[in-house]
DNA sequence: GCGGTTCGTGTAAGCGATTGCGGCATCGCG
DNA sequence: CGCGATGCCGCAATCGCTTACACGAACCGC
C-alpha cells in the first residue's frame, strides 16, 4: 500500500542501496544519479519509514524532554526554547510530564527512553535534584536544566547570586525585617542556594534571618498566597518579602490586596524568575533567560549527540538580571543604606 | 551488546514467539509459561525494542500534537491535559510547534507524520482555521481542539455563547460603549464566533456596536495593552471592554494602570479564557476548562486509534462559565438592565 | 601497459520484533 | 475408543531500511 524504497530504486533503475544514500545526501554517489533519485522520490510522494530507518540504523531522531509540568510558565518556555532548537535540526521532541519528584514517585520514564530516543533533556524542579544518577545510568547522552552536576551539561542560573541580588535590593531599599518565601521544608539544590543568598544578603547587612519570617509556598500562586497570609499573621510581620519565584510572589500579592496591604507602598517584595506577567503585577524579580536556558541545553546536548565538536564547557551558567519595579519602593522615611542595588 | 527477544526466549525455553505474546498479554499462553518468560524478561531487565515493535506491527504508540505554541497558557494547559491522558494509555507524545499560521508558512510537520505516528491532535489558534484538509489528507485518526469540522472529531467551546456571555454582562451592567478588542482583522473561525456573539448581544440590547470601538490585540500582551491605548485615544472612549483572550485583557489592563484609569471602577474588562492569573488581576472572564479540552480531544483520539467503541458524539462543546470579578463593577449611577448577569 | 586507487553501484546480511499458519497434545463427547 | 475441538507453542516470513563488503570500470603514475 505504502510506498517503499524498493519501489523508488526500481522507477529510478537502481538499488535500494543507492537510492538511501542519494536521499540521505551521502558520498559516494554520482550527481546525476542523486539527482534522478530525488526526482522520482519526490513524484511518487515517498518518505522513508521511521521505524524500518530507526531499526536499521540504531538512530531514532529524537530526543526526549522529562519535565514536572508542562502547564506552568517556566517549564513551558523552557520546552519551547528546546522546540526552536530541535526543530532546526528536524529532531523530533517527545514529552514525558513526570510531575513533581517530591510528591510522584520518579521517572516513569526510564524504561520507556531506551531505544526510544537519542538523547534527553532533563528540566529538573528547583524544589530538588531529580534521579540524576538514574537518569545517567541509561547511558543516553544528557542534557540538564536547572541542576549542575560534574562532568554533565547543563545549564543553569547563579541561584544564589540571584537569591542575594534580590534580598540585597530589599536591603538597600532600607528593608530590615525581609521574609522569604521559600518551596517546601528541607528541599535541596537550587532552593538551598536561593535560601543561601538571602541569608548571604542579610548577613553582609548585618542582619540576622528571623525564621519566624520564613513561610514555604510550594512554588505555586496558591502557595505563595496562604505562605504571605502567615507572614501577615506573626506579631511583628515583615516589611519586604523575598518570593523565591514569581508564581509565589503572584500569590503573595494576591494575599496583600486581600488585607487590603498595598505591594509597593506598605510592603516591598522581590522574587526570582522574570515571568510574562511580572511587569503587569509591577512585581520587581530577577529575570532568567528562560527559553535561552531550553535552547542552550538542547544546543548542548545536539552537539554530543551528533557528535559534532562539542565547543563551551559543559556546565553554562546563564546570567540573570534584577528588573526593579514598583513592588519596590523605598519606605518612607528609609535612607538607602548604598548608592542603588 | 543490548538484550534481544532471542535472549529471552532462549532463557526461558521458549521461542520468541512466546516471548512475545506471554509479554503483550495476548492469549494462547499458558499462564506458567507467561510467568516464567515474565521472570526471565524482568531478571533481564529486557525491554522490548520499539523500532523493532514499530516495524514489524505498524503500529507506533505515539500520537502528535501540532499546536501553534506551547509557551502561551491555554495551548500549553492543553498539552498538560492531552499528557495525563496519553500517559495512562502508555503512549508517547510528540509535540510539534508550528508557530502562528498567519504569519508561517503551514504544517511543516504533515510529511513527518507518516509512519510516524499513529494519530494527531490539532490545536487551532482562535485565529484562523488550520490546513485542515490537508491534515485529513493524511488519513490518519486525527483530532482536533479549537474548530468544529463536520465528522470529524473536534472539542472546542461555543464561541459566539461565550463572547455573548461576556458582551451581555457588560450590557446588564448598564453599559452601553461597549468597546471589542479581538485578535486581528479579517480572521476566521472562532474569532469571527467571539465577534457574533458580541454582535448579538449588543443587538439584542437594542445597541449598535461602533466600529470605530473596535482594537486588534492579536492575542498578546502586548498586542492588548496597544488596543486598549488606542481604544482610549477616542475622542469618546467605551466605558467597557470586551476582550477575547485573558492575556488581550492582561495588557488591556496595563494600558489602563499607564494612563492611570482603574479598571473595574472606570472601566469595565470582561473577556474570555478563564486565565490562571486573571483571579490576580480581578479580571471578570468566561472560563473555558482548557485542561478537560485537551483530555476529552485526547480520549478522543484514542478511542479511534485503539478502535475502541466510539461513544460520545465526534464534536463535544464544552461548557464556559463566567466568572465575575472586580473588572466588571456597576458604573456608578447605573441601574441593572436585567436580574443580574 | 600494469598494479593500485578512486568512484559508483549492487548484493545481501542484518536490525528485532510481530504474526499467520501449522503441528502436537490434551480434552470432551458420543 | 475415535475424532473433532481446543489450547499452546514453534517456524519462518515479513516489516523497510542501512551498511559492510564486493565488484567492475575508469583513472593514475611510473
Amino acid at each position: 500500500m505504502s510506498i517503499t524504497i524498493r519501489d523508488v530504486a526500481q522507477a529510478a533503475g537502481v538499488s535500494t542501496a543507492t537510492v538511501s544514500r542519494a536521499l540521505r545526501g551521502l558520498p559516494h554517489v554520482d550527481p546525476e544519479t542523486r539527482e534522478r533519485v530525488r526526482r522520482v522520490a519526490a513524484e511518487l510522494d515517498y518518505v522513508v519509514s521511521p521505524s524500518a530507518s530507526r531499526l536499521a540504523s540504531g538512530r531514532t531522531g529524537t530526543v526526549a524532554v522529562i519535565t514536572p509540568f508542562i502547564d506552568r510558565w517556566f517549564f513551558s518556555t523552557v520546552l519551547s526554547g528546546i522546540s526552536d532548537v530541535l526543530q532546526e535540526s528536524d529532531v523530533d521532541l517527545l514529552v514525558y510530564e513526570v510531575g513533581d519528584p517530591a510528591t510522584s514517585p520518579g521517572l516513569p520514564a526510564e524504561r520507556r527512553l531506551r531505544g526510544r530516543v537519542d538523547g534527553v533533556i532533563v528540566v529538573t524542579l528547583p524544589t530538588d535534584a531529580p534521579r540524576i544518577a538514574d537518569m545517567l545510568e541509561i547511558g543516553l547522552p544528557t542534557s540538564f536544566i536547572g541542576v549542575r552536576w560534574p562532568g554533565v551539561p547543563s545549564v543553569c542560573i547563579d541561584d544564589a547570586a540571584a537569591g542575594r541580588m534580590a534580598t540585597q535590593h530589599l536591603i538597600n531599599l532600607g528593608h530590615e525585617r525581609i521574609g522569604i518565601i521559600s518551596g517546601r521544608p528541607q528541599a535541596s539544590t537550587s532552593q538551598a542556594s536561593r535560601a543561601l543568598g538571602y541569608v548571604t544578603a542579610m548577613e553582609g547587612a548585618g542582619l540576622t534571618p528571623d525564621p519566624t519570617l520564613e513561610a514555604y509556598g510550594y512554588f505555586t500562586v496558591a502557595g505563595g498566597e496562604s505562605a504571605m497570609t502567615s507572614l501577615l499573621s506573626q506579631p511583628n510581620p515583615p516589611t519586604a518579602v523575598f518570593a523565591m519565584s514569581d508564581d509565589m510572589a503572584f500569590g503573595a500579592i494576591r494575599a496583600l490586596q486581600r488585607h487590603g496591604i498595598r505591594p509597593g507602598a506598605d510592603i516591598a517584595i522581590a522574587s526570582i524568575d522574570g515571568h510574562e506577567l511580572a511587569e503587569l503585577l509591577d512585581l520587581t524579580t530577577v529575570g532568567q533567560p528562560v527559553a535561552q536556558m531550553g535552547r542552550v541545553a538542547a544546543d548542548a546536548l545536539l552537539a554530543r549527540m551528533l557528535g559534532r565538536d562539542v565547543s563551551g564547557p559543559d556546565e553554562v551558567t546563564v546570567p540573570t538580571t534584577l528588573v526593579v519595579r514598583g513592588s519596590t519602593v523605598r519606605p518612607s522615611g528609609a535612607v538607602d543604606s548604598s548608592p542603588l542595588g
